[in-house]
DNA sequence: TTTGATGCAAAGACTTTGCATGCTT
DNA sequence: AAGCATGCAAAGTCTTTGCATCAAA
């Protein structure tokens, strides 16, 4: 991910350009481990980059209000983030907390299997829209059976 | 729901009874406004028993471990809580932060759509075991429109 | 120049823990 | 009687805030 493409998505979102920005969007961008704010401190600062903590925690939630990133819940607090997108689903092992991504093909197709009709009946029984929808699955490491 | 019917629920559980999990238990089952830990408190209080905060919070722990409860996470903390564990939809207000319960039978008919091959694709191909599966929405009111 | 980003340290929200006391079995 | 449950207050974890300084538009 080169400066440039983070400045055109950050104009795109309507966030300034700042270099700690761009770090820690790109720190993001560049893991799938799905880090938590902590981490993604220590992973930006590794690149070269010093971000306060405070600058974190705002940083994040200003990607997330924005739309650049997703904030991954967590039980027991210490929240996950994750710059990618595409509509894909995680799977959260319970033994050691990872977030894994389910393959891409396999996530598509049991998303398309969500009914539209079904949410629209949702919204118009319950007077309300509608706006995200999210599938998480919760599992463990075959090999620990 | 009568002192009786908890103590059956809590043998069954392996959860020893006392008149505190009683009252919280209770008082979780009797209402359908998922509560935050604190909120069930003074729910619980306010129904004529005193529970302290360390106690609902252990309670509240020990029955979601045992399966009598399910937690409900929540975007910048404050975790909820839900004694129907009937697989159920959950939809989040972002307005507002309620949590709303999906009328059942358009909870069943998408979580139907669900396709269990493809689950087991899923933990083939990951080499994991699948527990569970969670479908969450996030809407608003559609008045503020 | 004006507006907003950053860091620091302190405060804050939510939750857990240690230990003494009291209740269940 | 033995083994947990409970309460209290303190500590802990994760996150936000106030304010002075500095950078981007």
């Amino acid at each position: 991910m080169q400066p440039v493409e983070s400045k055109r998505i950050f104009q795109e979102h309507g966030v300034r350009y700042t270099d700690r920005r761009h770090a820690v969007y790109t720190g993001l961008s560049k893991t799938t481990s799905h880090p938590t704010a902590e981490e993604l401190k220590y992973l930006v600062s590794d690149a070269g980059c010093e971000v306060s903590t405070a600058t974190i925690y705002n940083t994040l939630d200003l990607f997330c209000r924005k739309g650049l990133v997703r904030r991954l819940l967590m039980p027991s607090g210490g929240d996950r983030y994750d710059a990618d997108l595409k509509e894909h689903l995680h799977l959260r092992l319970e033994d050691t907390g990872e977030v894994l991504d389910v393959p891409l093909d396999l996530a598509e197709t049991l998303l398309k299997e969500l009914d539209h009709k079904v949410i629209a009946q949702i919204e118009a029984r319950m007077g309300v829209g509608i706006e995200r929808l999210g599938v998480h699955l919760v599992g463990h490491r075959a090999t620990d059976d």
